[in-house]
DNA sequence: TGGATTGACCGTAACGGTTCAGAACCAATT
DNA sequence: AATTGGTTCTGAACCGTTACGGTCAATCCA
């Protein structure tokens, strides 16, 4: 018995003595031909095992492949665990889920910088999330001759953009702060560039940081408090490479260590946040009467522990994403979607002790 | 000016004066052409703005897509809010990843039972996860000529699987409970079927489920209890179509209603028992004094409130699956894995009281 | 009854690459 | 001088499908 090659449409309309054309009727346009022939075409394609028109054929000849790529982050694990991350990837299947459109996750070797993967996905777009960008792949990507949006983290002139306006939105937050009275605040930030900088950053390397969103937010504080005189380059920044609990724990200890003054902790996310309340409460330090601590993006963990910061719509911002991407087509689509944020006032930020109150109680 | 219809290969080819090979090597195959030409190729190209190679066409060619396609339940906000979900895509991902395949998740329309994107996704294999075990897009899968693996969820025989023992594993847990002491029992599960049913379920519903899983664990719960004389066809249990903490507390709520006298509510995850431990809470009902909770999975929540439960290797699970479907060449791989699962002895079970105790206190 | 319309089907030409067997050329070896 | 070996490049076949522009016979209408 010879190897029995897999039946082709070609194959099959041999088998039937009909045109390939007919055969690939019967599958896409059944209003065709006539219902009996096509209930003769895929009768005999079951008894030959003919498993319907091949989908990668079918791309090259419509040049659909009927997927969006999405290129994430180099750790993959980050973009699991991060609820804000999970948000925005629920938003964004639920959009392509809603058009039928498969969304294939581009795999990004962290070791080595091969962007070849970006070449070959099969895709009709990308969706870029959380890329610093000087990321080669994101590179690779625009190179790609599709439609790319681009979710507020790589800033990228000419191209379609949807995010929220984190200048903004954090200078409210900070606006608050110094309402309170906050003065000698410290900053703790995720990762501002591509190479790994555990400790302080300087003021420069902030300007510079190749990941929009928190040059963005750290230019809004800078804003804020240079308007009420103070001297920003004072201020201390912590910078961490992995964005967990733990990091934002670490770097709220290394800087209440450097500078114990410090009245208010300013996160640039929930989760560093989180941390630095573990911190706090570890030091015996009482939030929000003896540090404040707020956070940024309104995530389910911040909620329950009453957790003041800026809350941003992270579904609707993948389904934002996703839809404007699929409406490529369409000239008069909007170019960049901004989205609302709102200012949570939780529980952790309070107006910050007086010099005679740390030293002798309220 | 007229539109330039973008550059291929061939066209590339024309300009520079020399074959479609000869630039496909420019590609693929650097050794095969001197480094001069190369440079020269690679020039034209970035002129002509040619992309590099389209990845269909090249995938039409060599029979590989570079991606592995996930079909997962009709629901997919289930699969990014499920902790055990979640888990198993992160290691699925981890594992493609790895090996620099794209990760495809393929669109499932919740209204229509429309097949055709199973059929149109350029995928070398399929990972199938959480769907009911006569779900029509499970059968598309089959069909389809490529290598299949399947996550524990639907039951397929002949096709290849990673998973637990369900049976084995919930029967550690009931053995644990009928040593406390435990006889008068209710069961909280997820659904058993493709239609919704929220409320209880007959023995006969639970042994013709078409969610393997859930199928499993019921059993190995009507194994242990039948085995000490506890009459199965009485004990309560309390179906939920949707998977979330609300849905968990209802069913308990539903359960106690009707059977007061129950001393442990045996949830068949985690989700559903962290809503049962709401609802015990809601009622004034001490865990585990006044009442028993237990859960499945393992999941981070569970461990933080201290809850009985088994745990499973979720991410673990997820990567094996990756790593058996893109081993799927080597004939000597095995078929079938089945990961250790381990009894977490938390504090929410306890012996029951008696009835002595219920009225009158310990 | 002639002309237009409709339904059913077909032939050809892409779609944009990869692959493999060999041709052409040159230098080194026998 | 003939052989060998290596490098560099080419030609043609092939991957499996769908788009496009037909043909042809049957039906409809006035």
């Amino acid at each position: 018995m010879h190897v029995r090659r897999p039946a082709t449409l070609a194959s099959l309309a041999a088998e039937l003595g009909v045109s390939r054309t007919t055969v690939s009727n019967a599958y896409n346009r059944p209003d065709q031909l006539s219902p009996e022939l096509r209930r003769r075409v895929l009768e005999t394609a079951r008894r030959l095992g003919y498993p319907g028109p091949d989908p990668v054929a079918r791309s090259l000849r419509t040049r659909k492949a009927g997927a969006v790529g999405l290129l994430l982050t180099e750790n993959l694990s980050y973009a699991f665990r991060d609820p804000a991350a999970l948000g925005f990837l629920e938003g964004l299947a639920l959009a392509c889920e809603g058009a039928g459109q498969g969304l294939h996750l581009v795999p990004v070797n962290p070791e080595r910088e091969d962007v070849a993967a970006v070449h070959r996905a099969g895709v009709d777009g990308f969706v870029v999330y959380s890329v610093p960008d000087d990321d080669p792949h994101l590179a690779a990507v625009l190179s790609r001759p599709v439609p790319t949006v681009v979710a507020d983290q790589p800033h990228v002139e000419g191209v379609d953009r949807v995010g929220i306006d984190d200048r903004a939105a954090i200078t409210v937050l900070a606006d608050r702060l110094i309402a309170l009275g906050h003065r000698r605040v410290g900053v703790v930030c995720m990762r501002l560039a591509r190479d790994r900088n555990d400790g302080f950053a300087t003021v420069e390397r902030a300007h510079n940081a190749h990941f929009h969103v928190q040059r963005a937010r750290l230019a809004g504080l800078e804003d804020s408090f240079s308007a009420v005189g103070v001297d920003w380059k004072r201020v201390p920044v912590v910078e961490r490479f992995d964005h967990s609990v733990a990091s934002g724990a670490s770097a709220a200890a290394q800087l209440l260590d450097a500078d114990p003054e410090v009245t208010a902790l300013i996160c640039t996310s929930d989760i560093l946040a989180l941390g630095a309340l573990t911190e706090a409460r570890r030091r015996g330090l009482r939030v929000p009467q003896d540090l404040t601590v707020t956070g940024f993006d309104g995530i389910t963990d911040a909620d329950r522990v009453g957790l003041t910061t800026v809350r941003q719509p992270v579904l609707e911002k993948g389904r934002a994403a996703g839809k404007l991407l699929l409406a490529s087509v369409d000239p008069t689509r909007p170019r960049q979607i901004t989205l609302d944020t709102e200012l949570v006032l939780g529980s952790t930020a309070a107006p910050p002790r007086t010099a005679e109150e740390r030293w002798f109680g309220p």
